[in-house]
DNA sequence: AGTTTTAATCGAATTTTTAGATAGTTAAAA
DNA sequence: TTTTAACTATCTAAAAATTCGATTAAAACT
């Protein structure tokens, strides 16, 4: 019983837009030149869609034809099929321009959400048929996401092994800083901790989950987190000290519940990590990818210049030294 | 800028059913074989419409093609378009067949709620591309409605002075009794009342605003309604008696909140009203309106047998006479 | 290696679409 | 009332498209 579906091809769009536009310029001659046809084309258009439909579209006994109301009721629908038409000619063309019809990424967590969200914004409104699939990974997760295959580029800060199936770019540096909820032993004593001092206490850190199992852990005394979330929520918990990125935490810093340490043998008080996009070679980003990472930049550069410089974190690091000296 | 509008005829709604039928089937010799058409026919198709979205939208390097992104991204555009081509030729089917695209309906108030609720639903899923249009008015406002062509056919209690353009059919009766608060004087006494302790009290009575003002009205001592439910509400507050629906009054009467009256002059207790659908000669029903009136007569009966009986009345006449005489 | 299934291509026949000319009708202008 | 302008339906011939069948080459299965 699939007749019906076989009877489509009978119906044709150029009917409807016949429909439609005589519809709308109210005559079939004011149709014709409008659509720069002949009258003749247009009497037997829609001659042709009242026979097949085997409903009377319009009313001629008048001089301007009028819609009848069967004319009323399947106009708007046909006026609905054309511009579904038109949404799908409009993909297409973005389509054909190389434009992703859907684009996956794999963030690293330290990549700060707020730059994501507005770069996706701007994107969405560039190129509002894009399905966008954002995942969420951490450290070496990422580049295997990419290898798998399963997304088609990762920001991420930790560069795997060169391996020449991926090609990686750099998108801009995020300083790390050690930190401590204030409440801890470590905060109230001088805060450049000697080695010892920090191996004395746990190191709240991150796990690699997708890494082999790492047996030789730095420090005997830490506790890894898959989440950074929950491991700053441990901090905040006063559990231990961390190494974190400074714009998840300098909220913190700033609301005085967590403390800055600067270990002794570290030159600088933070350390800037670089950021990479990730992709396969094969995988060669079309304008939606390439106009993302522009706007990832730019988004990453305005939301670094809120954070403190260095020499601002040198200025909160010893007013918070002078409070705890007291 | 109309350009686009003017490329739309270049795409055709067949070439939307090849894409479909090839991914559906798998290849374009299976396509071909269920549209009963060659194999060279859908390459052919298939091709045109790649060239014309300037888009690829099978891989053929296997021997089977497979979807690219871009024809995936397309294929649900295009299944959408068709069904809604679908829809449209089943609206147009229908349409044919004299299918009603919009009934609109006045209701006397006196006609009971359930019923108009029941016939609706029953024809909602019988006829679902219908829109319905439901006003309602009281006396000779039904017939004014129809005659001024707002309405295409009306339920009324009220057959109108025969006009010639105007076709009446009967479709029931409505019993109506005459009610008064439990509480007010008349319930008080002997409820075979005297047309003199009638004309004694407040009649709350229906206004009729579209016909003619009623200047000599029957009972001079009568207040006017638009709207039943007040008037219901006014009598359940004791403010005077009326003659009124008996399906509106009952559950009223059984709960004791009011009392049957039986003038003297009348010789039955309730009185039937014959109801009468209304349409204008000219406007013919299709099978809508045919079907709404069968469903609205089934209803009609089935809910008249809720309602007591004429035996059963003058039962509950009797018991409610036999309590207030104590 | 041989067989089957598949898609692209080409040419010819068919069907559909289109424009122009004409006739007949409606509505507005004179 | 007459005249004029604008409109639709219809017919014909030409142009355009769709379709099929046959053929070729490639891919997958036996």
């Amino acid at each position: 019983m699939q007749q019906p579906l076989a009877q489509i091809n009978k119906l044709t769009l150029d009917q409807l837009l016949l429909l439609v536009t005589v519809a709308d310029s109210g005559s079939f001659s004011a149709a014709a030149r409008q659509l720069d046809r002949s009258q003749s084309t247009i009497s037997h258009g829609i001659a042709t869609l009242e026979a097949e439909l085997d409903v009377q579209l319009f009313d001629r006994s008048r001089r301007k034809p009028v819609l009848t109301p069967a004319g009323q009721h399947l106009l708007p629908q046909a006026l609905q099929i054309l511009t579904q038409i038109r949404h799908l000619q409009s993909d297409a063309q973005r389509l054909a321009q190389g434009e992703e019809s859907a684009v996956s990424i794999v963030l690293d967590m330290i990549i700060p959400l707020p730059v994501i969200i507005q770069s996706l914004t701007e994107l969405q409104a560039r190129f509002p048929a894009v399905r966008w699939l954002i995942h969420t990974e951490m450290l070496s997760a990422i580049a295997q996401r990419i290898t798998e295959g399963s997304c088609q580029m990762g920001l991420t800060g930790m560069l795997p092994r060169m391996k020449s199936h991926l090609i990686s770019q750099g998108i801009g540096k995020v300083d790390f800083v050690y930190v401590v909820s204030t409440q801890h032993p470590l905060a109230q004593g001088n805060t450049r901790v000697s080695e010892e001092d920090l191996a004395a206490y746990t190191q709240l850190e991150v796990a690699d989950r997708a890494a082999a199992p790492q047996v030789p852990l730095r420090n005997p005394q830490s506790w890894q987190f898959a989440d950074l979330t929950t491991l700053l929520g441990f901090v905040l918990a006063h559990q231990g000290w961390a190494f974190l990125p400074l714009h998840l935490v300098w909220p913190e810093l700033q609301a005085g519940r967590l403390t800055l340490l600067w270990p002794q043998r570290r030159e600088h008080l933070c350390t800037g990590f670089s950021m990479y996009s990730l992709r396969l070679v094969s995988e060669r980003p079309g304008p939606v990818r390439q106009q993302f990472m522009q706007a990832f930049q730019k988004h990453f550069q305005a939301y670094s210049r809120q954070l403190p410089s260095e020499a601002m974190l040198l200025e909160h690091f010893k007013t918070q030294d002078l409070s705890s000296d007291h």
